[in-house]
DNA sequence: CTGGGGAGGGGGCCC
DNA sequence: AGGGCCCCCTCCCCA
């Protein structure tokens, strides 16, 4: 079932109730926001009133974690290092062959929103606020949650996430970005310009591509660290961990 | 339980 | 400086 499914059911004419999603575990806790789970459940603030009026897509309603589950070293070191394998992009890739295309587990550190929303101003105000500049601290403050940017750029980017004006005019469904609502539409009209050069089944998306490219790899991009068995998804190599092989870890 | 597809988000880089 | 694109990642769901 696509998940645009799920979320059509947002589509009613009037603001679903969200105050409501305060109720469902799901948007707060996810068994990989463990290190934020006490941190985003007593500081979740929902004033959803000043988002816009169409709905609020339930993925904007998960304040995920901004860690895995593990305590992993160095996340940097394996997001650097996590591009193409070479055979699996069509398009423009200019990243270098990676010279270890194994990874041992260890993810990106992501910044996603706590969902720590209050007191928006109207849109067009929603400017930055500019803190005393140091030497070690970013810039410019999100007025909607609380991340921290070095650059006015990179604020306005994510200030988009929050007031989200790219509309789907099929659906109504809002995103952050234009390319996210192109990849939207093809899930309208069934678009799939990214074709596996294996097995020729074609995707809307080209990370689902490549994540599918992983399956025909024998090699498998997420390995893991006791037991070297290696697999396609982070998710997968997740559960296999969280399942017992690597309970030592952690 | 595992593997995989669909959908979507965010940061960084390039133009 | 800003927009577009790409990559990586996550989550949900299903077989």
């Amino acid at each position: 079932m696509p998940r645009s499914f799920l979320v059509k059911k947002y589509f009613a004419k009037q603001k679903p109730n969200y105050s409501e999603l305060e109720k469902f575990s799901k948007y707060v806790v996810s068994p990989q926001t463990s290190l934020l789970r006490d941190q985003v459940g007593a500081r979740l603030v929902w004033d959803l009133s000043v988002l816009p009026t169409l709905y609020l897509p339930a993925s904007q309603t998960e304040p995920s974690a901004t860690t895995g589950p593990l305590d992993l070293s160095s996340p940097s070191s394996l997001s650097s290092n996590a591009s193409s394998s070479g055979e699996e992009d069509e398009g423009r890739t200019s990243d270098p062959p990676s010279p270890e295309p194994v990874h041992t587990y260890g993810p990106r550190q992501r910044m996603k929103c706590t969902g720590v929303m209050a007191h928006i101003s109207p849109p067009e105000e929603e400017e930055e606020r500019e803190t005393p500049a140091t030497a070690s601290r970013p810039a410019f403050l999100c007025k909607h949650c609380p991340k921290e940017y070095t650059s006015l750029g990179a604020l306005k980017m994510h200030i988009r996430s929050h007031t989200l004006p790219c509309v789907c005019t099929t659906c109504g469904k809002a995103f952050s970005r234009p390319w996210l609502l192109r990849g939207h539409i093809r899930t309208h009209t069934g678009e799939r310009p990214f074709s596996c050069p294996h097995c020729n089944r074609a995707f809307a998306d080209r990370s689902n591509l490549r994540a599918h490219l992983q399956t025909h790899a024998e090699v498998k991009k997420y390995q893991c660290g006791v037991c070297s068995r290696t697999f396609s998804r982070m998710s997968l190599l997740q559960k296999h961990s969280s399942s017992g092989c690597c309970s030592t870890s952690v």
